[in-house]
DNA sequence: CCGTTAGCAGCAATCGATTACAGCACGACG
DNA sequence: CGTCGTGCTGTAATCGATTGCTGCTAACGG
């Protein structure tokens, strides 16, 4: 491995000036070649660990997410490694799986081995970001509300919940249940806030017997509809307010030897209690026609390329106070989706 | 933050015993325990950056991924995470989209920020992976077989397109196609050779017609599915032979309002051409009761935690010559498989 | 009682890049 | 012609932890 003196002898000239050569700083312009030509010849590339030491900080940023295996956040780590990696920062990702302990844990990591900074999706409302925080480290909040005053992007949850409940409303349905996530998290209760408010604004009872709170994962979402339909009077549709919920749900439908609906009016195609579905979020691996869904798609991606645009820009210096940006989504998301 | 002088000052030691404390040599007790003192006063925890730039590596693993939206990829990726943290080591995960530039780019970042190691599912059959083991660098190839002289775990691939296959044959189908990856990756040649070697025990045709080289996503599923059902003689039966491409098969299947058929001679449930269908891998969300698709399910995160644990050997210093590994599966997924 | 050795602690060098500060050359200006 | 300023370049300190080497102490054998 070269190192930067190696260079140096090569060219003729002291490690200081191949630093700032390597740096961008005035160089003569001779002295500047001769330098390029010796890290040609030598392949020499900088240390980084020398340089994170001497910087106070490394060029890698922590990504932090809930859960790995959920496409919503493989698709937010594309977007957050796309724009990294533009600026020349590499992405750590690290699975918490809702743990607050775990969550601890890569907090703790990322703040001993110097990294530039963190995108966090947290598990708990108040994630122990303090420390991070406190020694001048940048750290970015997205998907769910925290309380700490620290930049944000979340999606307007509210309105995704409105907007897909008002579109199961426009197919007929009346009776509409809502599966949502944990109580403790921001983005269950206010996708489920926009379902009621759907309800109410269409004249509709959103009774607290129709909400049932799982988890955000496939087995919560598939027993919800088991407990759903014992109840009475029955719903006629369902909203699963995130996207592997969505998939318990119509996996349950499915081994009912029914699916979706396309409206209660809309002849059945198979036997069985069949129910409208609607989702929040995407179905990238659905095995079925997905056409009788109503999804609201989301854009994960675009929320990772915001929040690491934002970061990037706090790690450079900016130090204005903590802004918490609403990611928009797509405006044909809006209307009725009959997406794949 | 705390620095090793400032507790050697307050326990009144010097730096090397403090060092010496937090890495387990030898040191006089009432030192010792005067030392773990002033850490836990002080909140110290040592800087990693520092550490690594003194034993020329970091205590980080790079895992580089073809796709970390698959799911089998995430699935690895947890496994190679649980071992590796248990042993203090961090990961980073890293997106080459089977692209060997974004692959090159990634192991040259491996390579300058010193990780300890590298778990990498290549790109291509020839991965650069050169510098790093020229420089001593531990590297364990996953999931695909390369030509280099390095650790590998792999699964028996011939035997997964075999066993499907055969699965296939079992439940009543004659004609049954090969929906297999790029022609590069090894898994795609092995696999379809084991779905070959099948056909010929059974005494059925495998001609080249049937075989179908998609790429390994869900389009390419999708497309294949279409260009064979266009073919003559007809198959009646469709082996993919990785989970995206069966995704896409299935998906295929459901827009043609079919669905996989259980065998040749069950009641069809709905009109249109069905086909049976076989899936190297699994499903983790699929919307459709997949009851009536042959699964040969895979242990990712097992592949993951196989590699992990011959890494951290070869880190912490096993220099025997380079193994093979192939990784078991559950012997009952041997035998047909009608899982979810 | 002295010499030898083992065990432990401390000093200082070290890893490799960055950067404060000093020094030098050259031009402008009084 | 001397002074000052400007703009590079080089020297050496620095980041913080680890570790080779030295030296001290104490125990033990002769």
């Amino acid at each position: 491995m070269a190192r930067i003196v190696d260079v140096a002898n090569l060219a003729g000239v002291s490690t200081a000036t191949v630093s700032r050569v390597l740096n961008g700083k005035n160089v003569r312009p001779e002295l500047a070649s001769a330098v390029r030509d010796a890290v040609m010849e030598l392949g020499y590339s900088p240390d980084r660990t020398a340089r994170s030491l001497r910087r106070r900080h490394s060029e890698v940023i922590a990504l932090v997410l809930p859960d790995v295996e959920n496409p919503f956040f493989t698709a937010v780590a594309r977007g957050v490694e796309d724009v990294a990696l533009e600026a020349g920062f590499s992405v750590v990702l690290c699975n918490t799986d809702d743990r607050p302990d775990k969550e601890e844990r890569y907090l703790a990591v990322a703040h001993d081995e110097k990294m530039a900074g963190v995108v966090l999706a947290p598990a708990t409302s108040t994630p122990p970001i303090d420390r991070l925080v406190g020694n001048g480290r940048s750290v970015v909040v997205i998907d769910r509300r925290v309380t700490h005053a620290v930049d944000q992007v979340t999606f307007d949850n509210r309105s995704l919940g409105y907007r897909a409940t008002r579109a199961l409303v426009e197919r007929g349905f009346r009776r509409i249940a809502c599966v949502t996530g944990p109580a403790t998290t921001s983005t269950a209760v206010d996708r489920a806030d926009g379902w009621r408010q759907a309800l109410e604004d269409a004249g509709l009872v959103a009774d607290d017997g129709l909400l049932v709170h799982a988890n955000f994962r496939v087995d919560g979402g598939y027993e919800a509809l088991g407990a759903l339909l014992g109840r009475s009077p029955a719903a006629d549709a369902v909203l699963a307010t995130n996207n592997l919920a969505g998939v318990g749900v119509l996996r349950a439908l499915a081994d009912r030897h029914g699916g979706p609906l396309p409206g209660p009016d809309a002849n059945r195609r198979s036997p069985g209690p069949e129910l409208g579905v609607g989702i929040v979020g995407d179905l990238p691996f659905a095995t079925s026609r997905t056409s009788d869904v109503v999804l609201v798609p989301l854009n994960p991606r675009d929320l990772g390329v915001t929040a690491a645009r934002l970061l990037l820009d706090r790690i450079s210096g900016d130090d204005t106070p903590a802004r918490h940006v609403v990611q928009a989504t797509e405006d044909a998301a809006a209307v009725v989706q009959a997406a794949r």
